[in-house]
DNA sequence: GGAAGCTAACTGTGATCACAGATTGCGGCA
DNA sequence: TGCCGCAATCTGTGATCACAGTTAGCTTCC
């Protein structure tokens, strides 16, 4: 069965595409959002079940989400989501600062106004979310998430964006774990001030300052991950 | 059936994991190496029936490699090797620039004698292969690809190389299609001379010689393929 | 009371069958 | 001779069944 995410039944599907399409984006979606922690097992016929439908398609997304590294399956074991070294936190963070870095910049160059307000709102739902004392945690990965993916969409690379899912499909679980038990650090400010430079950085087109923005966002929420040794070695 | 590739049945799988993985592991190499075209269509049970296995390994091989963009999967119709528009092409280009720059940069810094090696005997042998008259093209490519995936590797960071894989998965085709059609492109030693470059930077320890080393060689091939107007758009 | 061993339930993997939509090629008509 | 249309075949999708290895819980014995 599932464990720690008993809510699964809650959990409906999108409309689109073949059934296989729809339970991949179901999972993709929670995996990025956090929904499952990094040890959590979930069985394809448990999944199935909740959702009504054959193993089948459940088992084509998990093998999708499998070869992306997303999830972990051993043979005649359960599916699980990966725990993490921190040897391996700390390559996908050096990744993700360059190639997240770099999808800043470009935004930065691309600046068009659309992707420039989508960008100020996506701030500004964060900023005012950390300033409140009783933030609801899931809202504000979610809005954090929504910031940092209105950048990256303004980079105007297709290609760029998807790297990065993949990457966020990974970390996901990390990253919410982590907030989920210190939620201080919302407070903190150090995600909101790094957006903010961030968002100044585009407005003045400034692709260096953009790149260095995020760059310090990432590291400075991966090295706060570190320093709470949840991770394994 | 298949097209342009009609020699399957001489392929023979890997002994490692589940069926899937095999399958998957097969049909990967065979999109990096350029065996398939961008168009050529293949169907599951024609792939299931070459290999003496049911489509269900098959399915989820293919599955997978859908999941990544290196073949492409329409309900109900016949599985193909994607075709790829210049805009798309120019895309992934400038982020293989960005990123296998990026690795070339780190292989730099991560320096050792082995890799060094390693790579030294890559480009030795990519080079006595373009300077032979009458090169054999197949060699040339999976020459090549050993060479470049020599300094990837020396970046020793596994979750670079996992999305450099997948870069090449996309652009195996093209690249090798390019190649098959233009024999004369290797003797005139863009690539060979481009290698030499980057060789001598990580010899030398200069991370922003080796990445602009990388980045010509890329951009330069890219350059020829899309004045080569075989792409759509 | 506690630990060891066995059994029953659960795991993913693979094969086979059924189905609906797409494709293709052949036959007939103009 | 050339084109249109129908039918047989081929496509991926999904469900169900069988199987072998894993896991976990219960019983039994010390």
């Amino acid at each position: 069965m599932l464990e720690r995410i008993p809510a699964y039944t809650d959990a409906m599907l999108d409309e689109a595409g073949t059934l296989s399409d729809r339970v991949y984006r179901h999972l993709a979606d929670r995996l990025i959002a956090g929904r499952f922690a990094p040890g959590d097992k979930l069985s394809l016929r448990a999944v199935s079940e909740a959702l009504g439908l054959s193993i089948m398609p459940v088992r084509e997304a998990v093998s999708r989400l499998a070869a992306e590294g997303a999830l972990e399956v051993a043979p005649k074991k359960a599916v699980t989501v990966p725990l993490m070294r921190a040897a391996q936190f700390r390559d996908i963070t050096q990744v993700r600062v360059e190639i997240e870095g770099f999808a800043a910049a470009l935004a930065c160059k691309a600046n068009s106004p659309e992707s420039l307000a989508r960008i100020e709102a996506r701030e500004r739902e964060f900023r005012e979310l950390s300033e409140q004392p009783q933030a609801d945690l899931a809202q504000a990965v979610a809005a954090n998430q929504a910031f940092h993916f209105a950048v990256y969409r303004a980079a105007g690379s297709a290609e760029l964006l998807a790297i990065i899912e993949r990457l966020w499909l990974r970390v996901g679980p990390i990253i919410n774990l982590d907030l989920r038990e210190n939620p201080e650090r919302l407070r903190l400010g150090g995600a909101v001030q790094a957006h903010r430079a961030c968002l100044s950085a585009i407005r003045e087109n400034r692709p260096d300052a953009a790149r260095e923005a995020i760059a310090a966002d990432i590291s400075g929420a991966s090295a706060f991950i570190l320093s709470r040794q949840r991770l394994l070695d």
